[in-house]
DNA sequence: AGCGTCACCCGGACGC
DNA sequence: TGCGTCCGGGTGACGC
């Protein structure tokens, strides 16, 4: 699914796209063709059309789930949610089922965002940051360490599942690399973020950036194979592995709901109550 | 503040 | 085969 690494690896890609003959960097947008309307979030599909007119594509980035494409005088800021994937195409290439948003380019192509569950949603603002502005660190980033999620962590008073899934907290961490992420910190998705320890906290803070580099490393997790998915799908150690034994310990994979959302974790290394020692 | 619930959306899986 | 129903992803709105 569309969770940080897919549109890291499709940012990647599309920076890419120049060395085969399909450019975006440098291209200019000419005209939109929006299929859906209510697949653009801001402004109105009116204004989008007449607004993205003419600008250059100056640079490609990403924040948290955003896909971030600077133009000249605004930033169009896409959000792929579940199902959606960015394909860049010949203009006259027939378009495919669910291709819902395009954007022409000068030279005959299109940068085109299919989108079977419509979800996803794409901005067009002139201050990225109206968007932008609540997302929590980068857990790539550099600058964010141990200590830095400590602080944060210490700030909340709240179960640590629901509180990955916050963009606020962490930006980029959707329900699987979640669980992952727990479950590589030995850490149960209802433990308490205020009550970790200072080792605890560790290997969260490594936990987290090893299970999005994992997704890196398998381009993207994309669980439903249905739609192109990235391998790292093959790699999930309890992620949709219900009933499976631990690659750890061998125990069975317990699944829960935490927040509506399914959670899933080996409840041998993962206790609620960890041993003290 | 944090939690639960619902709505959005649709293809696929499943039961009958 | 063809229905109906459920599911699940991320997020925002709403109520407690």
């Amino acid at each position: 699914m569309p969770e940080l690494p897919e549109v890291e690896t499709i940012a990647e890609s599309l920076r890419r796209a120049g060395e085969v003959g399909l450019p975006l960097v440098g291209e200019t947008l000419v005209r939109a063709t929006l299929r859906w309307p209510r697949h653009i979030a801001q402004p109105s599909a009116l204004e989008f059309e007449e607004q993205v007119r003419g600008q250059r594509v100056r640079a490609i980035g990403r924040r948290g789930k955003f896909l971030v494409l600077d133009l000249d005088r605004h930033t169009l800021l896409i959000h792929l949610r579940m199902s959606g994937d960015l394909r860049m195409a010949a203009s006259d290439a027939p378009l495919e089922k669910h291709d819902l948003t395009l954007l022409h380019t000068a030279s005959g192509h299109d940068l085109r965002f299919n989108d079977p569950r419509r979800f996803g949603r794409v901005w067009l603002v002139e201050d990225a940051h109206t968007v932008l502005a609540d997302l929590g660190p980068e857990p790539l980033d550099p600058a964010f360490d141990a200590a830095v999620l400590g602080a944060r962590l210490a700030r909340h008073r709240r179960r640590l599942k629901p509180l990955l899934l916050d963009q606020t907290f962490l930006a980029g961490i959707g329900n699987i690399y979640a669980d992952e992420a727990l479950h590589r910190a030995r850490l149960h998705p209802l433990r308490a973020s205020h009550r970790l320890s200072p080792d605890e906290t560790w290997r969260l803070w490594r936990a987290v950036r090893a299970a999005l580099r994992s997704g890196l490393r398998h381009h993207g997790a994309s669980i439903d194979w249905v739609y192109r998915g990235g391998g790292f799908q093959n790699h999930f150690r309890v992620y949709a592995r219900t009933g499976e034994p631990c690659p750890v310990c061998g125990t069975p994979i317990r699944r829960i709901l935490v927040g509506q959302r399914s959670t899933h974790f080996c409840p041998s290394c993962q206790p609620l109550r960890p041993r003290r020692r």
